[in-house]
RNA sequence: GGGUCUAUAGCUCAGCUGGUUAGAGCGCUGCAUUCACAUUGCAGAGGCCUCUGGUUCGAAUCCAGAUAGACCCACCA
């Protein structure tokens, strides 16, 4: 009856459109579907949140760790939990964006050719042309989700509860607008969070310039990589320490580049070691001179624009970009005689984007920031707490160490394919707001409102070309979904896309009225990588404490990172990447959740995947599929009569019989321990263990020669059906299609058959 | 600079609160094919458990140090 050779391919279609069919990923439906097989459900829910991927990329080999989640869903669906396990999609506005821009940029295009609502649409339409992949390769994967409770992060009712949250924030005053020194990438045109930036090792040019000192003829020599700030320096910092400049402290400097005079200061902050102990403070342009320059009162001078070109030097410098601004510099440098000398070599930390480390520049920009230390120290104590749990110590650890550090977090974000903040400008009264838009010709203008409104452009004809706006931090403004009045302007920033996912529990859950926040929130486990336990978690912890004084799960398990067969990084330039659906292509989406979930630790912080692996379990695959051919064959030789495992059949049973059954009572409470513990690999290596080298290659044999066959065969059938019910939460399709086939006393779907115990 | 983790077979890793002869998968070697399965079976080789000390009747396991590697956070111009 079965092919000598199981297919995979035509099984695992064939499997997911049975269990879509039956309906049973949805909770209400499994609940009728157990009733109606006369098993009584228990009174307890089960929810599992899918970290969204991004709607409109393919999956790659981090995703294939979502069979944890699975894992979870399938094991306590089958201990008769009401569960749900909520898919969604994610807009990924940065990524998306990026994406785009190249696109645009192949057909000689860019964003400045589009307003604001045309981008969008246009980004959201491409968007929603790709975000079919994701969704059809998960159900690849076997996700026994609730597509009907699917969640893409801009539909309404996400917006919806975006906005009322932020407008809960601002009235609890824990929003605000402030002038502030921020990541801002003029590649990409946005700013960056902290957590989205980092450093990488550059060799570059250390230059030594002579700032003359007033009525003097003593120069301090100070060390720069950016010489081109200097434009921009307002004094000159030594320690209080140093002997060396002692003497010049509060005297009076001259800058070479500009002739104004700036004064030297003491600053515990200036390293001694370094260079040559004194120190150029350019308040505008760098985070450790902002805090000086704020400490002493210093004036703050910006001459980088939001192009990354110079302006406002009154120099052949102005217009150049950063790099040829600062080889120009140099030259003016050198004909001063400013330049004392240049060290080629140097090697130092570069602040660059996550994305394609390009350089960040230090900005002053007004930005919306959340004030959340009151929500930190909330989230602190429910971890403390272990309100929520986590599989590993080091994680709690690391939330706290970073919770306990947390700076308010600018939400700005100056990208179109987001959620727009909503706020709007009354800019009756206030006028010197910047505009960048396109007028009704598509002619762009990047000028002063006021200056707009004098050139005869209607507020009207802005706003629907539209493009940036920066209103000043004191500007007026309202909080409102729609357009408040003809006289308004929008802000025209996007929330940081971890503002809105940040609030996924309760988005996906429809909080605050909605039936699913009732009865699944808090859920009950969450999964996710390492990498996003500050971007996200955290801030799903934070949410979900302030907004409802619960936590959003009660138990975190963090995965590790799936690396190749030598355990490193998969990554394009290196070359080895796997897709996920290749494997399943070739080996079965059973064989891959093996190869995940038991072919390594996925709680360990890395964990290799290599075809060998998968393939090996492939191969357990086509094992289990010939034991039930063996089984159905005898079966069906014995005049088939074989009866159901039950006392009657416990009596007649043989030493080796007693002890298959001992064996696998062991497996069964080894399983269910290990399940308890979060060790997938152990739970499901004894699985395989015990099914491959006992009840195959031992028991089997042993039965092939019994007398008793009826016996036998009746404790063989009992083992390896439970046996299946064991496996299904790691290989869901081939246990269920052989659970089709075997001979069982219910006929109710394997998905649901009530979990051994 | 602050913090964390790892080191066990050729490779990838288990080994949990110390306790017989240190395990698995893959790979390797030899043998077996009208048998449910060659996507198989049987047999086998292969380990100073990184190093040095310490605690202990007993250490892969606990402690200290060394060495090597990985990561996180912050960042010095």
């Amino acid at each position: 009856m079965l092919d000598k050779r199981y297919d995979h391919n035509q099984t695992e279609q064939e499997i997911y459109q049975l269990w879509l069919d039956l309906g049973v990923f949805s909770p209400e439906r499994q609940i009728a579907l157990l009733e109606k097989h006369g098993i009584k459900p228990k009174n307890k829910t089960f929810s599992v949140l899918m970290p969204p991927p991004n709607a409109n990329a393919p999956l790659h080999m981090g995703h294939a760790t979502y069979t944890i989640q699975d894992l979870m869903t399938r094991y306590k669906r089958m201990q008769g939990f009401k569960t749900v396990y909520v898919p969604g999609t994610d807009h990924a506005g940065f990524e998306t964006q990026v994406v785009y821009e190249r696109l645009l940029k192949k057909q000689q295009k860019s964003r400045f050719d589009f307003d604001r609502k045309t981008l969008f649409e246009d980004i959201l339409a491409f968007v929603k042309e790709n975000s079919g992949v994701a969704i059809q390769q998960l159900k690849r994967l076997g996700m026994s989700a609730d597509w009907s409770r699917l969640t893409f992060m801009l539909d309404k009712q996400v917006i919806k509860t975006v906005y009322d949250t932020f407008k809960k924030l601002h009235e609890d005053g824990l929003v605000y607008r402030d002038f502030y020194l921020v990541n801002y990438s003029p590649h990409h045109g946005t700013t960056f969070s902290n957590l989205e930036t980092e450093h990488i090792e550059k060799t570059t040019c250390l230059y030594f310039v002579n700032y003359k000192v007033k009525n003097s003829e003593e120069v301090i020599t100070v060390a720069t990589v950016r010489p081109e700030t200097i434009f921009a320096d307002t004094a000159i910092a030594v320690n209080p320490q140093d002997k060396r400049y002692k003497k010049l402290v509060d005297k009076t400097v001259i800058n070479p580049l500009t002739g104004k005079e700036m004064p030297v200061i003491a600053d515990d902050a200036v390293d001694m070691e370094f260079g040559t102990g004194a120190l150029k403070i350019t308040p505008g342009h760098d985070f450790t001179d902002y805090e000086i320059g704020k400490k002493h009162n210093l004036e703050i001078i910006s001459i980088i624009n939001l192009e990354g070109k110079l302006q406002g030097t009154g120099t052949e410098v102005d217009g150049l970009r950063v790099k040829q601004a600062r080889e120009k510099t140099v030259e003016i440098l050198k004909e001063k005689g400013a330049l004392a000398r240049i060290n080629e070599n140097y090697v130092h930390n570069l602040l660059v984007d996550y994305k394609d480390k390009l350089p960040i520049e230090p900005m002053l920009l007004p930005n919306w920031f959340v004030r959340v230390d009151g929500m930190a120290q909330q989230t602190i104590r429910a971890v403390e707490e272990n309100k929520v749990k986590f599989n590993k110590p080091v994680w709690k650890k690391e939330m706290l160490r970073w919770l306990k550090d947390i700076r308010d977090w600018p939400i700005s974000r100056q990208i179109v394919f987001g959620i727009r903040i909503p706020v709007w400008y009354n800019v009756e009264e206030t006028k010197n707001v910047f505009v960048t838009f396109l007028d009704n010709q598509g002619n762009s203008h990047e000028l002063l409102l006021e200056n707009a409104l004098t050139e005869g452009f209607t507020i009207e004809e802005i706003r629907e070309g539209l493009q940036k706006l920066i209103a000043p931090t004191n500007a007026k403004y309202v909080i409102a979904e729609e357009l408040p009045g003809d006289s308004y302007l929008p802000e025209t920033d996007t929330f940081d896309t971890w503002f809105s996912s940040g609030q996924w529990p309760l988005t996906t859950l429809k909080y605050p009225d909605g039936e699913d926040f009732k009865e699944f929130f808090p859920t009950s486990f969450m999964d996710t990588m390492w990498d996003i336990l500050f971007f996200w978690i955290a801030r799903m912890l934070m949410f979900s404490l302030y907004l409802t004084e619960q936590v959003p799960f009660r138990q975190v398990y963090i995965h590790g990172m799936v690396t190749d067969e030598h355990g490193q990084k998969m990554s394009k330039s290196k070359g080895n990447v796997i897709n996920p659906m290749d494997f399943i292509e070739k080996y079965g989406a059973d064989a891959l959740r093996m190869g995940i979930l038991v072919g390594g630790n996925t709680a360990a912080r890395e964990f290799s995947l290599s075809e060998d692996k998968v393939r090996g379990y492939r191969n357990f695959a086509n094992k289990i599929w010939n034991m039930a051919r063996f089984i159905l064959g005898m079966v069906e030789q014995s005049d088939k009569s074989i009866p159901n495992f039950n006392e009657a059949v416990r009596e007649k049973c043989t030493a080796e019989d007693t002890k298959i059954l001992e064996e696998l009572a062991i497996l069964i409470t080894d399983v269910n321990n290990s399940f308890k513990r979060l060790r997938f690999t152990d739970a499901g290596n004894a699985i395989y263990h015990f099914m491959w080298h006992r009840l195959a290659d031992e028991y089997i044999e042993h039965v092939k020669n019994r007398e008793d066959k009826d016996v036998a065969l009746s404790v063989l059938t009992y083992c390896y059906n439970t046996c299946l019910k064991l496996l299904h939460p790691f290989m869901p399709f081939v246990t269920e299609k052989i659970w089709e086939n075997m001979p069982k006393e219910k006929s109710i779907p394997l998905i649901i058959a009530p979990w051994p115990k």
